[in-house]
DNA sequence: GTGGTCTAGACCACC
DNA sequence: GTGGTCTAGACCACG
């Protein structure tokens, strides 16, 4: 949980908007859930809080979270999905890139949808939520 | 061939070396082919040649595309796929990222299949080449 | 009455003070009419009885309501409007902004005009009362 | 153009934000146009370049600027009006506290609809554009 | 040159 | 206690 690997050139921010995404996905984090204060993340993960402060509002901009002031942040427990052709676009070029990187290694079409079996057997929340 | 979008917060360079290597799979540039020169791209393109540049030295260094030097840039016809572990989490990653991102839009296991047998149409290239 | 959504980013006590004054407008608030008491109201909304408390000042700061030392708190029956110069900024900006974000949400001249409308019967009390 | 007031109690990255889009309204700023840098603007106004980033970057998830690497940052001039339930939800409620302030400082119905009349004139582009 | 990210440290409003 | 804003100053990738 709370990955990041601060050499990556993805930034730390976003790593960490990611990772409680794909938390919530696995069912390590439950919708209710209070996420670690700001300053309190910030000092187990010996970041600045500016930075977590960002990867929480980047992530209540997308309702995955909400903050309630003065009390917290929360797992969103009512998150409804919302159709954005522009999202749509950058999840197909997400794919499309990690489909041409594979086969650039030498994967064949078996091999890259094997890939994707375990990823979904991975991320269960894909499969059984609501 | 060659789509960038300069308003996209992916770099230039890596949007036209991306570009590139979607067209080969696609059958749309082929092996031992002819590139434009960096000067005559960036003028069609208008885009600046340190960026074209850049993005062929991106394609080299990947073993996609050779130059000789005098005579242009080509399309490697000996292309061998590399194995690498570092690749191959970046792979996963942009896999993961992707069926994440998916899901907070509502799509289920299917409709995320479904997404990638369409692209793996799309990229035929995949499934006939070596 | 009393309406408050606990994840809105405007201060609670404001939302209810708000929500005080709009009740007023509305008809569902009379003058001369008694308030819940601080705790009583704490308890049914479960909110901190200190944001009542300071919903409460913000309301008699402004004499929409008075509070009678051990009998209670009502709705002020002897209202005057105060003429402000800053009130009358602030309010024409939230006018102003509410037409700009109208307006980026495509909505036109008529659209607007409507909607104001709409509200403005929704709110009686702006047009009999005094 | 660019007003904010830095004793005001709404941020000062979200006043510069409106400023701007209320900029683009009244014709101050045209599509296409080039805004100021981030640490031009922070020094001609007095800001540090972080508040100033803020500001745009606000304004560039709503779509109203465009960033070019490298280049600077642009009013769009392709805007496509989005509809969202939130939103508009939001835009009601600044008319409804409008028109609860206004009553309270003695306006009747017909003086708040000269008011918002004014505010249209004054902001031409609602009734022009497109 | 441009914007984007990050750290350090401060202050504020809210509950 | 909580999150939100702001300043100061640094470093980096991009074109």
């Amino acid at each position: 949980m709370f990955n990041v690997d601060i050499s990556s050139s993805t930034p730390i921010y976003q790593q960490l908007a990611d990772s409680v995404k794909e938390g919530i996905l696995k069912g390590l984090l439950e919708p209710g859930e209070k996420l670690p204060s700001v300053r309190e993340l910030a000092k187990t993960m010996t970041l600045n809080p500016n930075t977590i402060q960002k990867a929480y509002q980047e992530l209540e901009r997308q309702k995955v979270i909400v903050t309630l002031r003065g009390k917290g942040t929360y797992i969103s427990s009512d998150y409804k999905p919302r159709k954005d052709e522009d999202k749509l676009m950058e999840v197909k070029e997400l794919f499309k890139k990690g489909i041409v990187e594979a086969h650039y290694m030498g994967f064949r079409k078996d091999d890259i949808l094997n890939m994707i079996d375990e990823l979904l057997k991975e991320l269960e929340g894909v499969e059984n939520d609501d």
